[in-house]
RNA sequence: GUGGGCGUAGCUCAGUUGGUUAGAGCGCCAGAUUGUGGUUCUGGAAGUCGGGGGUUCAAAUCCCCUCGCCCACCCCA
């Protein structure tokens, strides 16, 4: 095939076999997010560039999708935060808050692919505004794991990391930022790649004088200790002493006990998320099993909407996307077998039937049901095979003695039995979904 | 970006000392008489052998270039 109809790289088509098991996730989310009472909401694919542009040293902002059109710098959306926001601050006048929103928006990121990783996915976000206390954050934390068990990931596979980056801002105030606390968002976006690049790398990005953080060694080295800490009491005990950020993260742990999920979560001090916008807590979906890059990340970013000019308004949230989650259930086989389904097929034998066939299926639509119906002249034979193998559960048969007779056959695909009902007002059940 | 592997029918893949009309399974289409599927049997269609160039009497097979996919590393949400 030629290469320029192959659809882009990073890029994928959903043919209905990939677009079932697409629905079937986006139920997932749909769903979760119908009990914690979340409405959805959506926004154009394309925005303005500036929207994303945030000079913090972000990758998402190094890999965006742009183009100009018209003196109009425009770019495909990496992430939905953005846009919900300009979205919310549209409208701060009159939103009540607080608000949960979510959406299922499909973002743009042009990089090298890897496993899990392309140039577009679809990511569900669940978002809560107007609510400055950890409350919402435990919400959020919840809904993910909720999500996690609907697929039927076993608990204890997948974990979330916790962290705070006021507990990390307000140590470091006290220290190394005291003369310059304007560097906490580019130094959390180095601190970010302490994963993928190990504490060394880090060490040397933060302590590099042409760099955005620049900080002395033994500077650098504190920070990088820090960072190694996994237990929330000693972070408490080694931070600042009366450190909000703590005092957040204490309570946070409590209400995710009340929520029963304690066991799924941990204290790391080196999560801080590599969006400059966070501003308080921040978490992480991880695999125990340590194959596959984060499953959804989120946090607190309280100052966004007034780095877009409005008023202060607290706001937390999450992203998880389709394509790490994809790859996590299919290695643990656990994508389900989604197969076509038809309540039922309608087949006139020939045109002398088709009047009545179209009515069997107009009334069967209409009792909501999902009802093909034969459109060429075919023979039986055919009609049942291709019946069998759409997943059809009955088929209407409609001949010159049944329309005689004023009846249409009507045959159980499973059972194989048959029987008759009167063509006035055909028999449907109920619709099975 | 670097290294390695791969690219043959819609799919999964066979096919080397270069040698007639390039194969299988699955799928697809059509039959196995009169209006009955999932099984079986029979037959059929379908491939610029990723693309381009070169070597040769002759290239899916050898060489070069290029594109694409996969893995690892590098890089990075």
């Amino acid at each position: 095939m030629s290469q320029k109809l192959q659809a882009p790289r990073g890029t994928r088509d959903f043919y209905p076999d990939e677009m079932r098991l697409r629905r079937w996730l986006f139920d997932h989310f749909e769903e979760v997010a119908r009990r914690y009472g979340f409405e959805q909401i959506d926004a154009p694919i394309v925005e303005h560039e500036e929207l994303f542009t945030r000079k913090a040293g972000e990758e998402i902002v190094e890999q965006l999708y742009h183009f100009e059109l018209h003196d109009r710098r425009l770019a495909l959306r990496p992430e939905m935060t953005p846009s919900l926001a300009r979205m919310v601050l549209a409208r701060s006048g009159s939103l009540r808050m607080p608000l949960r929103w979510f959406s299922l928006p499909q973002c743009w990121r042009y990089e090298r692919m890897t496993r899990g990783r392309k140039r577009e996915h679809y990511q569900w976000n669940m978002d809560i505004w107007g609510e400055p206390d950890v409350t919402a954050e435990a919400e959020l934390i919840a809904a993910a794991c909720d999500l996690l068990d609907r697929v039927a990931i076993p608990r204890g596979d997948v974990k979330i990391r916790i962290n705070n980056r006021k507990l990390l801002e307000q140590t470091l105030a006290q220290s190394v930022l005291r003369e310059r606390p304007e560097r906490f968002a580019p130094l959390c976006v180095v601190i970010d790649k302490i994963d993928k690049i190990g504490p060394d790398a880090v060490l040397e990005l933060l302590t590099d004088p042409g760099g955005e953080v620049a900080l002395p060694p033994e500077d650098g080295r504190f920070v990088v200790d820090w960072l190694g800490l996994r237990d929330l009491g000693d972070a408490l005990s080694s931070g600042p002493a009366h450190s909000s950020g703590g005092a957040e993260l204490s309570r946070l742990f409590e209400l995710l006990d009340a929520y029963g999920i304690a066991d799924r979560v941990v204290f790391d001090a080196s999560v801080v998320r590599g969006l400059a916008y966070y501003t308080g807590v921040v978490f992480e979906a991880f695999d125990t099993a340590g194959e596959l890059r984060a499953i959804c990340g989120g946090g607190r970013y309280d100052n966004l909407l007034e780095t877009l000019g409005g008023r202060h308004t607290p706001a937390v949230g999450f992203g998880l996307g389709d394509v790490v989650i994809g790859e996590l259930l299919a290695d643990r086989n656990l994508l389900p077998d989604c197969t076509r389904e038809l309540d039922a097929l309608v087949f006139p034998f020939g045109e002398t039937e088709r009047r009545a066939a179209v009515g069997v299926a107009t009334a069967l639509r209409k009792q909501g049901l999902a009802v093909d119906l034969v459109l060429n002249e075919a023979r039986l034979k055919r009609v049942l095979s291709d019946a069998d193998h759409n997943g059809a559960r009955r088929v209407y048969l409609l001949g010159p003695d049944e329309l005689a007779r004023g009846e249409v056959l009507v045959r159980d695909l499973q059972s194989g039995e048959q029987h008759t009902e009167p063509l006035a007002e055909p028999d449907g059940e109920p619709p099975h979904n």
